[in-house]
DNA sequence: CCTGCCGGGAT
DNA sequence: ATCCCGGCAGG
């Protein structure tokens, strides 16, 4: 639910709301060269590589290298893009040519000096854009118009409250520290990012992917080792404690380099854009409703009003989902229109079960704190950095029929408007 | 008019 | 953080 529309005089939200700029955005390779054979070496993160891209060659370095999908996340400093590329599109030596793919030329699995250096300087900032990029997620949504994605946020490096890809885990309602890395200068928050990384990159979209046709191990390499596990953590952990030791003299990913994942998939060919089971908003439905339970009264309820306010639980419950909290997005799409399934990208809004252990007493109290807090806290965060007045939208929050508080309640009774209402906020009993 | 609610302001 | 309200958009 986007702050439909009310962008009058007062516009400015509605602004940064749609304001997506085409720039930044994640160039998607549609490479078509599809040779076989190769690969299963590794790229390490800020190795230097090069890529084609827009007809020419450009340098990058490595952010990520997906060996499950054999796709290389590469960060282009010249145009300050990032883009994924498969292994075999990406060399490590600037022959414009053809030959070394890395495929073939990679070689030890240990940083070379020069290297490191990029890694430092880059490292930070790679990561720190890598962590908001929307594109983590792929193969499973097949059509995904990525570019789309990648332009949505990728303008500004915000993304605040939302996650993009598939998070929805009961886990982490968290959306993670918003806003972009405050601590690029830590030398650690290398590590912390990393995680991070191999979080949504490696377990999140691995296991989905390769859902139930597919069996994946991971397999040492270690000389006279030959261990076999069954998650990449697993592996990365045993190759950490059994050979490299715990001393951190290593790098975070060295263990990449001493394993490799073994497939036996029955039906290679994954449905494409087949099914989204787990990963996709299970509703087609782009627009984010108040998740599961009713939401919307109408179902559950001949009408909002038929029934008499207080205290019925469905009003409970809702009022306990305040709102979700729309202008979260602040870059999301404009309008509803052209939301792809796909790339949908979770807001904040995991509303549900998160916090708030207390028992809501009653009614219309514990509230106050949930709308604020989603409002303005996740809201705010980036009062300046967000992208200047662009378009105006020409939505505005289209009024909903459904009558709130006021309406039902009548002022003589405003103690029993949701608080919302009550303050003069869009009403959160009574959703639209 | 009235309603819904954004942006701000006060405490 | 909470609460309140001016004033505008839309009907
Ligand atoms: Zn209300």
């Amino acid at each position: 639910m986007v702050p439909k529309t009310r962008l009058g005089k007062r516009s400015p939200l509605g602004t940064l709301v749609c304001g997506s700029s085409a720039e930044g955005l994640t160039e998607t390779g549609a490479h078509g060269c599809q040779d076989g054979g190769l690969h299963r070496s590794k790229l390490y993160p800020g190795q230097k590589v090069y890529v084609h891209c827009g007809g020419q060659e450009c340098g990058g370095v490595v952010e990520q290298h997906n060996h499950v999908d054999n796709e290389v996340s590469i960060f282009l400093p010249q145009l300050n893009q990032h883009v994924h590329r498969k292994l075999e599109d990406v060399w490590t030596s600037p022959t414009s040519s053809s030959t070394s793919s890395v495929s073939s030329s990679i070689d030890v699995p240990r940083r070379s000096v020069e290297a490191v250096d990029m890694d430092e300087i880059m490292a930070a900032m790679v990561l720190t854009s890598l962590s908001c990029s929307p594109v983590v997620q792929h193969s499973t949504q097949g059509s995904v118009t990525p570019a789309l994605c990648g332009m949505e946020n990728g303008g500004s490096e915000l993304s605040d409250g939302g996650y993009w890809s598939c998070d929805h885990g009961n886990g982490s309602p968290a959306p993670s520290p918003p806003i972009e890395e405050t601590d690029k200068s830590n030398p650690h928050a290398d590590e912390g990012l990393d995680m991070e990384m191999d979080q949504m990159l490696f377990n999140e979209p691995t296991p989905r992917k390769r859902k139930n046709s597919v069996k994946v191990a991971y397999w040492c390499l270690w000389p006279n080792c030959g261990k076999v596990l069954t998650t990449v953590v697993g592996i990365k952990r045993h190759i950490r404690n059994s050979h490299l030791g715990q001393s951190d003299e290593h790098s975070q990913r060295e263990e990449d380099f001493y394993y490799t994942e073994v497939y036996q998939d029955f039906e290679q060919t994954a449905p494409p854009g087949g099914h989204r089971a787990s990963c996709t908003s299970p509703s087609p439905i782009p627009s984010q409703h108040t998740p599961p339970s009713p939401s919307t009264p109408d179902t559950l309820q001949p009408s909002p009003l038929s029934q008499s306010a207080p205290g019925s639980f469905w009003q409970v419950h809702s009022e306990h989902s305040y709102q979700a909290p729309a202008p979260v997005q602040v870059v999301t799409q404009s309008k509803p229109v052209p939301v792809p399934v796909s790339c949908h990208w979770t807001p904040s809004l995991t509303v549900h079960q998160s916090k708030q252990g207390s028992p809501f007493r009653r009614r219309s109290v514990s509230v106050g704190e949930q709308w604020l807090q989603n409002n303005s806290a996740s809201f705010r965060p980036h009062p300046a950095s967000v992208s200047p007045p662009r378009n105006h939208c020409t939505s505005r929050r289209i009024r909903g029929e459904a009558k709130k508080c006021r309406k039902v309640y009548g002022i003589e009774h405003r103690d029993q408007w949701c608080t919302a209402c009550r303050w003069k906020k869009a009403c959160q009993r009574f959703l639209d």
